[in-house]
DNA sequence: TTGTTAATGATACCCATTGTCAATAGAGAA
DNA sequence: TTCTCTATTGACAATGGGTATCATTAACAA
């Protein structure tokens, strides 16, 4: 679909001597196509429809390898079933954080203060790292609460 | 074993009708004798050694309804294994925030910073709360890094 | 002490995710 | 293009936190 993200898979897949697979490709493809944050099982769904003989194994393990190779991040809403997201999404704002609705799991990207947020978490990463001998490598900001639709629902 | 917290649980739990039992005293005071944080089987097996007839059910729903009673958090990790942690420790600092090496899943506390944290947190608390209508009920703010052990084990 | 019923414990169950392994298909060599 | 090698896949079984069920037990009010 987007010429351009699979230019840049197919580069990124082949520097580290993987294989550029169509699961792969229609995988990536699919998370590039939503603003949505989609779950292993939503992502089989969508994939199933358009190709069938793809499987939900291979489901997980591509996720987990754009995982790893920090093409996709994974987004842990509390409700034991975790949330895929492409990092470097044309449709999406650049670096955001998540406000998550525990009640109908509905996840909302900000981005206001993000830069103010970044900021302060570069100095207690600072701290951190020489205070405990950690290299950190990530994140996590997420706030929690009701939405008003569910509000309502009460 | 804390004279104070058990009084103190005592008090909460008669004030919403629910009964003092001994699953949930043996519970609340596991928690409280250690700066550690413990998954749901962790303190099934410290609970277990001196009350073998308390079963691992008891400690989800106890663990459940003292995090509902906000005397208790759930902290995920991202090994799909929730820890908790009682909330007022007295062998803890007040509120504080978590490093988490995802290698050995080791927790280390932090205060340092927390009140800034804190500060910007709650503005952009209010932000969120208007622009997206949402009563926001708890925050995240993690991170994950790989620890000085673990580094030297490669 | 007794009656009521919330809470418990044993067990079966659910469901997201991972392990296994034979079959398939990228990609470099010929 | 065809061949070869082996990474990757897909079907299926297995794992493992966590939850539902239900008969039994034990708080607590009277």
């Amino acid at each position: 679909m987007n010429q351009n993200s699979n230019a840049e898979l197919h580069g990124r897949l082949r520097k580290s001597g993987l294989r550029v697979t169509k699961p792969r490709k229609i995988i990536a493809d699919t998370l590039g196509n939503t603003i949505q944050h989609l779950s292993a099982e939503e992502v089989y769904f969508r994939v199933h429809k358009a190709y069938p003989n793809i499987g939900l194994t291979t489901v997980y393990r591509t996720l987990d390898l754009l995982e790893g190779m920090g093409i996709v991040t994974r987004l842990q809403i509390g409700d034991g079933r975790a949330r895929y997201e492409l990092l470097e999404n044309p449709r999406k704002p650049g670096h955001h954080h998540h406000l998550v609705c525990t009640d109908c799991k509905r996840i909302v990207e900000y981005s206001d203060f993000v830069d103010e947020e970044l900021g302060l978490l570069r100095k207690v990463e600072v701290e951190l790292s020489r205070k405990h001998d950690f290299r950190i490598t990530g994140h996590v900001i997420q706030f929690q609460g009701i939405c008003s639709g569910c509000r309502k629902q009460h």
